[in-house]
DNA sequence: CAATCTTTGTGCACGCGTTCACAAAGACAT
DNA sequence: ATGTCTTTGTGAACGCGTGCACAAAGATTG
């Protein structure tokens, strides 16, 4: 649908590829730990291993921010942290809502890393009448019905959801339609949302299910080994109940 | 194509994308909610919608997995549900234990979602003797001494971390020593574990920092087609009032 | 000042994932 | 049975991200 309508390009604004801001949080993170220790500088080589991925795509990465090292030297870590944190909008303050204070959001809410760098919980917002004015993690509860005006009153652009799946996509649309560009959405629904608005989105189920599917195979491949050289299952597989009893096809070639 | 063998499937266990793994649950959710719905077929185009992907995507990806569909017809509901079931390997009972019994912990425990496929909460474990013993989840909380003892006694391979950042390596080591090989981790760290286990990360805090930077870019550009055009700055993002007009997901033939 | 050493920044090639576009396959109507 | 219509399955082209390998840049030493 509407393809080849407006071409937007994502982020072509700075050039920066999405890939490489997925990574600069964690160079942030790694940046922020050697900066406590008052470390003056890093190579990419050490960075690289703290944030756990491979030197030169770290360069890489650095090179779309601007030339910020020294040859022979490494990066200066302050700086650095300055320099991240601009471009990712961290030097600003950012007011968050979280809709739906069962467990997750509650959980959300006391979460220390949202006040950590920048974002600030203005505001927790729930269905039920029952929890409105009740404190959770020092913030009153707020009933739906206000959501709008608490959006625009907080100047808040970013929004939570952690409201059950059946609520989020109506929840989702007030929160768009009050103004917010950018949900971070903990229910398990896709979310469907107007040209313009990010939405990012938290699964546990789903990560679940990909570990299984790793897990499945491993455990396909390791008795296919011992089957193929005859030899008992050694330490590891002590759980190797194949209740599928489905035997994964590979063709030896 | 590929193997001209009728044996099978060819492209089975091995073969399969690791984007296209990362979509196959999010097939599986909306083919049960059609499921549910009593909805015989579907066809590409109609699931694609559902999944919020492109329909030539969807189409490949289950090319991967077989030729499971029907020309002219669409795609058989209950016996995707089943292949996609099989393939994640959610035909089998999962047990997973989580490490860390905080608010995010607790949360977690309480989530529906993982009893719904496969997965089973075996045991929470946590590092505060206070907690021992305590019901979570209608699960008592078992201290972190016992932990080998618990994996190996409940057959667990798969691990969640939702402790503090300091403690996740350490528990992590315990865990992968245990026998565990798939881990989700909700701590803020960059997890270091040998070869042959999985991590999957799932960082708040880092969600929040990619939306940052975007909301911000948005920001910037809207600053400066306003300042080009040299319209004043209104109500952000009022250009798009339609609350209810758009219809969500399913689109009418 | 010149030589050497360290580390950055990047051109290039490669592989993966996405998308297009269309022929083949099957259902359905006549 | 034949033709038409729908929808799949996939070859091919393209773009993005990754990693190698190395020249350039600057620090450091004698």
């Amino acid at each position: 649908m509407a393809t080849g309508r407006t071409h937007r390009p994502a982020t072509r604004s700075r050039g920066i590829p999405e890939a490489t801001v997925a990574r600069l949080p964690l160079y942030l993170r790694a940046l922020t730990a050697l900066s406590e220790r008052s470390v003056p500088t890093v190579s990419s080589e050490e960075l690289a291993a703290a944030a756990g991925v491979n030197s030169a795509k770290l360069r890489k990465d650095f090179s779309y921010l601007g030339s910020y090292g020294t040859r022979g030297v490494g990066y200066d870590v302050e700086y650095l942290v300055y320099q991240i944190s601009r471009e990712l909008g961290l030097t600003q303050d950012w007011p968050v809502v979280i809709v739906g204070i069962g467990n997750l959001g509650a959980a959300l809410a006391n979460y220390g890393g949202f006040a950590s760098r920048g974002f600030r919980v203005a505001a927790l917002i729930d269905a039920d009448p029952a929890m409105a004015g009740k404190p959770v993690a020092g913030i009153p509860v707020q009933h739906t019905d206000d959501l709008e005006k608490i959006i625009q009153d907080n100047g808040v652009s970013i929004g939570v959801i952690a409201t059950p799946a059946g609520a989020a996509q109506q929840v989702c649309d007030r929160l768009v339609g009050a103004g917010v560009t950018s949900i971070l959405n903990f229910a398990p629904t896709v979310l469907s949302v107007p040209d313009g608005v990010d939405v990012r989105k938290v699964d546990l189920s789903i990560e679940l299910q990909i570990l299984a599917f790793h897990e499945q195979r491993k455990a396909g491949e390791e008795a296919m080994e011992s089957l193929a050289e005859g030899l008992p299952a050694t330490a590891k597989g002590s759980t190797d109940q194949g209740p599928d009893g489905d035997v994964p096809a590979v063709m030896p070639a």
